[in-house]
DNA sequence: CGGAACGTTGACATATATCAAAGGGAGTGG
DNA sequence: CCACTCCCTTTGATATATGTCAACGTTCCG
């Protein structure tokens, strides 16, 4: 039973690189969920109970406005944790969380997670790297919604998913483009003319999912822009 | 010369709770530098070699576009730190920083903050606590540029400093609007017809950089919205 | 005193959102 | 296996917010 949430802790980016004895440590403080398709985790200002690792599915961190408009904040895929920073500070989730598929998660209480970190500093250094690649991730996404226009975000995430994928000339979205499109800070029909205005300039082929990449210059040139 | 410094660490937040002998111990890795108004102190894409705490002064943190376009990440002021988390990761400063004062600040080294951590776990964790409000005030700023239009960040902003002044019914702007607009997501233009938006509603009388509350009602109503 | 940076206003251009409609696929139930 | 529905996606027409460009007054500072 530990075991198996052992290999699952060894997947994931923020646990690899430990030993087996405090992977065992670890696997005491956590207990396994099963989500269904579309369940909501937690929504934003929800007092902050625990943060998640996913070991299967995908999950969507995501802002509500008033109107119901809805701004992606990350994807959380197998391996990826979610929520680490609402457990310090002020005790609220900032942001809302629900699956988009039937998902599996590690879900690490707050009180075990916080005598875990101080019995071992190891954790907490890792933590602080993953707060790091998060905190670079959003200025990112700041940099995105402020200073490029909707099919320039578009190239950048394509480019992004190339080069995932190890640069083959094509691409298979894995998510819906409704999607796609909240992650962009946009909507399903403009997300939809950009796609249109980057494949009248042959720079791509669009095919349901699949995105084939025709120009691959004149696309690095509208991301390098 | 070393109290002095363990002084300024004491009005820091990220240092403030430490006791007197461990401030000393960090007071050793640490230098002191002064900065004229304007200078660039790193810029994006730099590599990373130091994370910075404010003594005097600001300073902006702020991405840039191909077009010259810029968007503000943060402002630090005394007390504040910043690029904590540029060093941590591959190394390189995801963003710039630039003085808009005369400025004084302590340089924190990469390996000597590093050994630093290692030997005081305490460091840890105040520097996840620290990264993890940077994420939140992150998140709020990605759904406010992707969710909020320009009025509606204005008052946003204005309630925010109102909370910080104890809620007096005026504040004064501590930087140039030009800025200010920076920090919105916006150009000077549009911000200043906001401004007038507002005023012309009844919301708030501006003059100069000082705004007068009228309505706070309706402000509130604007930000709730 | 003179120039530069700032702030404001106006006219205009443009990107993106909104609203409405329709086609297509996947899944469900009869 | 068909028919029906739901959701996703796309397209068109239109509205709106915001950026752009130009001009001008003001203040600040050398």
């Amino acid at each position: 039973m530990k075991k198996d949430i052992v290999e699952l802790l060894k997947k994931s980016s923020l646990f690899s690189s430990f030993d087996d004895e405090l992977l065992l440590k670890i696997s005491e403080s956590v207990v396994l969920k099963n989500i269904s398709k579309n369940e909501l985790i937690f929504y934003e200002s929800d007092p902050a109970a625990a943060f998640y690792l996913v070991t299967k599915g995908q999950v969507k961190v995501f802002k509500t406005s008033a109107d119901g408009k809805e701004q992606i904040l990350m994807i959380a895929s197998k391996g990826d944790t979610f929520a680490e920073a609402a457990l310090f500070g002020e005790g609220l989730y900032p942001a809302s969380a629900q699956s988009l598929t039937d998902t599996e998660v590690l879900y690490f209480g707050k009180d075990k997670f916080f005598s875990l970190i101080e019995k071992n500093p190891k954790i907490a250094l890792k933590l602080i790297a993953r707060l790091s690649e998060l905190l670079r991730k959003m200025s990112k996404l700041v940099e995105e919604l402020s200073l490029a226009d909707i099919t320039t975000r578009l190239a950048l995430f394509i480019v992004k998913r190339l080069e995932e994928s190890g640069n083959k000339s094509e691409i298979e979205l894995t998510e819906k483009k409704t999607i796609l499109a909240s992650q962009l800070g946009t909507i399903p029909e403009t997300l939809s003319r950009s796609f249109n205005k980057l494949a009248r300039e042959k720079i791509i082929e669009v095919e349901g999912p699949k995105i084939k990449i025709l120009d691959s210059d004149k696309l690095h040139s509208i991301v390098g822009e």
